[in-house]
DNA sequence: TTGTATGCGTTATCAG
DNA sequence: CTGATAACGCATACAA
């Protein structure tokens, strides 16, 4: 079944039958009519392989996820959501490339194997030599998230430092004098994982600047993590009456340490961070936070990234979104003992 | 960059390149080498849609999704790993497919525009049109999960029947006499969404073998329906003293029902069903349940279109898992008042 | 408005 | 062991 076919049942070349699906030269109506028809009946659509041979272009973005291994956290899972999402609106399939780190095969295939026309990288590292390789490839592509120089480079991203900063001078203004930031696990610090760098900076400058104790503590990303690492925070500064989070795979955890604590937020602690809204929202009472837009980060990697495809010589864009913090319930005036 | 670069820089065809590359026709070691050296210099990788074109096959393998907007649970998200994770390894891709219900322009292209060689579908309907669709599109294809009337089709499934019916059996033998079931929503049920009418139905048949009281409710994925529900339920049926759920998403919701209403799991209330085992051993007390295997059917899937792939006439397999329930610590004996 | 011819990059068949 | 060359199915420049 191949256009070939279409052309010899509607008694037309297959050059016209060509121009008829694409429109791209005029065509008689009657020809047309004729042509559909025998399309409709036998359900023939073109071979998308020999399209891509032909035209250059696949129609397909690649989506660079970490591998399975490291469970998805809710606001990955809504960067994937949003960006395949985004594609289908515009017609484009995404082709899944889970990528751990250094020389992966599945990420080798599709930086180098022409099988898609742009990629999108999620998750990446402040030094990342997959960007490095993208690059070189001169292959389009958007990073969510950005490296430590982006240079030239395409990306989207939250201001993790500028978020942090809030939090920390509402916690202030309601009177905190000890509070701690809990981040995520030490490997990904030390990793380089922009989100959790970003964010002990910008906690910790604005600690300073507001002249508070500061404290931080690494939090693996689950729960029972979150549950120990609270426990233990609290016995070692006893004094620490508020919370600043980016971990939210450890909140389930805290909630249990708070209510084993006999803490009630926002009464005794207040607790706030940049978190999934849908988690934000879950939690009990409703976290106070600056909601994570992955949604719109998703779509807005395929819009720079289409826009980078369309015009390839076109100046570097890039978006670093600001959300509002969400004032929710749980924060509160520090209790004066 | 092509083979014909590569053959002309090495001084051989580029069949031979081609053959060198492939393996599949005897090489000189000193033009295999000669050859390896130059494209490892270049940098060289096949087109892929010039070799899937001449191949006929395209080393992808499709998977089609729920939506975005309908938020993909934790089992879900253990498919989707699973199965990139198990292509990969067979160096394969994943293409992927957000598909709603009837005429999906993505899913369409996939079936029908040989970009893959396989589907995997997850989340069907006991009827589901998209099944018809692929069936005779005669393209390989393996369901996780299976229609009412599987014919000769391949797929994988958790038998939800058979362990539904052994946390009733379960309760039964710890005493419990009025117990409920938390369904998924009643959209989901309305739809025909097989996990739910299967536990449905399992539920009601143990509990009549074993004379209990059966409630049975539908709630929406999410915590607050959680909550709301199980409140419900309580005002309504005092005298349930034991759940049965597989609904994941709304168990952050009963955990603070359970709370609210001062309930002490299991000492006055018992609590299982069938949950990935990261919510369970979340949730507090750690749930006895049955752990979807997630990852297991993940694979499974991978391996029997692989399986149908390479031999279209075989003939067609198929998986019921049925693991064991996992005794943690939500369930016990009910409390004579 | 339509038809012919060529190229896209590989694989595989047929000759040597 | 290796080289020409014909598919694979489509898009498009060139002719009419």
């Amino acid at each position: 079944m191949n256009i070939g076919e279409i052309a010899r049942r509607a008694g037309v070349s297959r050059s016209t039958v060509s121009y008829a699906l694409s429109g791209k030269r005029p065509v008689s109506a009657a020809t047309v009519q004729r042509i559909n028809d025998v399309i409709a009946e036998l359900g023939y659509r073109p071979n998308a392989s020999a399209r891509a041979l032909a035209e250059g272009r696949t129609r397909t973005l690649g989506l660079v996820v970490p591998p399975a291994s490291r469970r998805l956290t809710d606001v990955q899972l809504g960067f994937v959501g949003s960006v395949v999402d985004a594609a289908a609106a515009h017609d484009l399939d995404v082709l899944l490339s889970p990528s751990g780190g250094d020389h992966d095969r599945s990420f080798e295939r599709i930086v180098t194997g022409r099988r898609v026309d742009g990629v999108i990288l999620m998750e990446i590292l402040l030094e990342d030599p997959r960007v490095e390789r993208l690059s070189q490839a001169s292959l389009p592509f958007v990073t969510i998230g950005h490296v430590e120089h982006p240079g030239a480079s395409w990306w989207v991203d939250v201001d993790y430092g500028a978020l942090i900063t809030r939090c920390v001078h509402h916690l202030a203004d309601l009177g905190h004098e000890e509070v701690v930031l809990i981040n995520r696990s030490a490997e990904l610090v030390a990793a380089g994982y922009g989100p959790a760098l970003r964010s002990a900076t910008g906690f910790l400058e604005a600690t300073a600047a507001r002249g508070l104790t500061a404290r931080t503590v690494c939090c693996a990303d689950d729960a029972a993590a979150g549950l120990a690492c609270f426990e233990q925070l609290r016995t070692q500064w006893p004094a620490v009456t508020a919370a600043v989070t980016i971990n939210e795979a450890a909140l389930p955890g805290v909630q249990r340490a708070l209510h084993r604590a006999g803490l009630e937020v926002p009464r005794d602690f207040s607790l706030t961070g940049v978190i999934a809204e849908r988690l934000a929202e879950d939690f009990h009472p409703p976290l106070t936070a600056a909601d994570v837009p992955a949604v719109e980060l998703g779509r807005l990697a395929v819009d720079l990234l289409l826009a980078q495809i369309a015009d390839r010589g076109a100046e570097p864009r890039h978006a670093l979104l600001e959300p509002p913090i969400s004032l929710r319930s749980s924060t509160g005036a520090r209790r004066r003992p």
